[in-house]
RNA sequence: GCCCGGGUAGCUCAGGGGUAGAGCAGCGGAUUGAAAAUCCGCGUGUCGGUGGUUCGAUUCCGCCCCCGGGCA
């Protein structure tokens, strides 16, 4: 098959210029790889793709889903699986790009291949851990699934409760799933994955400059729409970087200033574990410190042909 | 120029003759359907400079430099 193009990087470190280039360069189509894009309320604050840089390639999986939604990882993979399959059948190249990198690791690797967990479970769960707290979780948890819990770190409330209510779900605790992997979406030919690295200082400089610019752009008019549909908090796309603090700012209970401080910090924090997870998770993935787009351009056109040729 | 006050971690500051803390920022790590999430761990330092007193000075003394305020 055509071998698909993976690109990585942290936040603000300018993946989607160098997808959309290289989607121009290969006849390739831009896959979102980023748990946040997906959300149809959130534009701006997550820098979705411009209307010029969607015109330029045709684009998938973003803003897709209803923020009132809890995607997840295995709807992303198959709703990846789809794109991809009906991209490369067309002949063209797919172009993966983004900073969710437990997306990429079950792109490549697979995912224990667990049955959906019915939402009525999962709000069980979630209600357990807001009554009883995360200890209490984790004693539920010990006395069902002990692997599990051992393996989980802490107050880790969010594995405590997969993994509690996979037991409900199932009977089985989650460590009897976790042996095996669903197959992958791209075999181990079938991809080249790169890393955006570039300098931290310099990357987080860019990372307040476009905060800035997110707000001369309109994010607090998203933030105040998102805020009107008076969802629950603790939905994944009331967490994207920034909605918490503007929301607050909404609701009168923070300054603007405070509220940009605090999304700014988020969102380096952020990048600091994006740069844990490319170092340990893909080492062997190539970096490209260049914040250069041409650079950046010509160094994965180059790569991209030693794999054409490889296959 | 004179008189005060202050120069200690990236920032704001505490401390005080036995080479130093706190908050914030930051750094390292984990990561299997919430992952822009969640969790675990870590003070990162010529105590402004230079002489002196002392067994020992970041601390006491002298001089110098810098910042703030006051008087001129």
């Amino acid at each position: 098959m055509t071998p698909a193009i993976l690109i990585h990087g942290p936040t603000a470190s300018g993946k989607t210029k160098l997808a959309v280039a290289l989607a121009e360069a290969l006849d390739g189509e831009v896959v979102n790889a980023d748990s946040m894009q997906v959300y149809r309320d959130l534009n701006v604050l997550t820098a979705r793709p411009t209307q010029d840089e969607l015109d330029a390639a045709p684009h998938h999986l973003f803003g897709h889903v209803d923020a009132a939604t809890r995607y997840n990882t295995g709807q992303w993979l198959g709703d990846v699986e789809r794109v991809v399959a009906d991209i490369v059948r067309r002949g063209k190249v797919p172009v993966l790009v983004g900073g969710t990198g437990l997306y990429f690791l079950a792109l490549i690797e697979g995912l224990s291949d667990i049955p959906p967990v019915p939402e009525d479970i999962r709000a069980d769960v979630r209600s357990l851990l807001q009554d009883e707290g995360a200890g209490a979780l984790r004693q539920r948890l010990e006395a069902v699934d002990p692997e599990s819990a051992e393996r989980i770190k802490g107050s880790d409330r969010q594995r405590l409760s997969r993994a509690y209510e996979v037991w409900l779900a199932t009977g089985k605790p989650m460590s009897a799933f976790q042996g095996a992997r669903t197959p992958p979406v791209l075999g181990k030919d079938e991809w080249l994955g790169v890393a955006l690295t570039p300098n931290r200082p310099r990357l987080y400089q860019r990372i307040d400059r476009r905060f800035q610019g997110m707000m001369m752009k309109g994010a607090m008019d998203e933030a105040k729409a998102l805020v009107a549909r008076d969802l629950p908090a603790d939905l994944p796309a009331m967490k994207a970087h920034g909605m918490p603090w503007l929301a607050a700012f909404v609701r009168g209970e923070m300054s603007a200033e405070a509220a940009a401080e605090h999304a700014q910090r988020d969102t380096r924090r952020y990048a600091k574990r994006q740069f844990t997870w490319i170092g340990r998770q893909f080492p062997f993935w190539p970096r490209i410190p260049s914040l250069d787009l041409a650079e950046r351009r010509r160094v994965v056109l180059a790569l991209y042909k030693e794999v054409q040729r490889g296959i």
